[in-house]
DNA sequence: AAAGTTTTCAACCGCACCGAT
DNA sequence: TATCGGTGCGGTTGAAAACTT
């Protein structure tokens, strides 16, 4: 069977997506939902195929997806997962709140896959050097076939858990830590409360504040500063947070930054401000 | 400071799966 | 049952950032 392909390549865009496609779509699914994906961008107005955008949204715009750095416990939930599930990034990600296989797939790549091997490495050079400790710990502990499949019951970590040293991740291996996490995580589940998302802005980062000013687009600009807002239900853009108590809003500028948290999206905005008393909020 | 190299990660590609017809 | 369209998944790519020489 010849298949068709997903999208026309003639005039379709590709590559990184601007913010202001991030804005067109977001306010799109917000209104309309996803249904079809393959018709989305032609009703949206994006000059992008269907799998482009389903995947923007799924990777990174999506309201309940969670920005930063993995912590040490769902860096060990993924080496832990992934001992059981193998390459399955999808059903990894589906143990690990705020997470998509994408990202997951990149930090086991770039970080954890790496880390392994030395741990390995180690761990080998050890055992050659210290054979009486081995032997102790088989006789106590976990049958063979949980030796080769250690992490089958490990899941999901809470966060409360201590994992925060190397010699943690050993251990599982060993079958050792599981038996811990099952006894911390019996019946734990991470619950997120989305109403608690209505208006409530995580912090600007330090990085925005200093892109923002820094940056040679708005050096046209006499006086500049950042806060945040979102589109509303009349698809008009409005302040929630902004550094002064007063100021006189000429624009905004979303290319600066969007990003999104808990079921609305929000932007990190670029204002202009006139007048002369400006008193800092925060 | 410049050039070269490595790392990171967003985005793409191709294929498999599934439901509808 | 065969075909088709839509979606999801995992592997791969490549531009940008970070690091090294």
């Amino acid at each position: 069977m010849v298949r068709a392909p997903c999208c026309e390549k003639m005039g379709l865009k590709r590559g990184p997506w601007t913010a202001e496609e991030d804005r067109i779509l977001i306010s799109y699914i917000h209104k309309h939902g996803h249904a079809n994906w393959r018709a989305l961008p032609k009703q949206a107005g994006l000059l992008r195929c269907g799998k482009s955008c389903r995947l923007r949204w799924i990777n990174y715009l999506r309201p309940d997806i969670k920005r930063g750095n993995f912590t040490k416990e769902e860096e060990e939930a993924i080496i832990n997962l992934h001992e059981t599930l193998g390459n399955r990034w999808s059903a990894i990600a589906a143990k690990l709140p705020g997470r998509t296989d994408n990202e997951i797939k990149n930090v086991w790549h770039t970080h954890l896959k790496k880390r392994l091997i030395k741990q390995n490495q180690a761990n080998s050079n050890t055992k050659k050097h210290s054979k009486s400790t081995i032997i102790t710990k088989s006789e106590s502990s976990p049958s063979e076939s949980e030796f080769t499949n250690p992490a089958s019951n490990s899941l999901p970590m809470s966060p409360q858990q201590s994992s925060s040293d190397v010699s943690s991740v050993t251990a599982v291996t060993t079958g050792e830590t599981n038996d811990h996490m099952k006894e911390e995580n019996k019946g734990e589940h991470e619950v997120v409360d989305i109403d608690s998302f209505e208006i409530s802005f995580p912090a600007i980062d330090e990085s925005f504040w200093s892109d923002a000013l820094s940056s040679d687009d708005n050096s046209s600009l006499s006086t500049l500063d950042v806060g945040q807002g979102m589109i509303n239900n009349d698809d008009q853009f409005q302040i929630y947070q902004s550094p002064f108590s007063s100021v006189d809003f000429m624009g905004y500028d979303y290319n600066a930054k969007s990003e999104h948290d808990g079921m609305d999206f929000w932007y990190n905005i670029l204002l202009t401000t006139e007048g002369e008393s400006m008193v800092p909020l925060f």
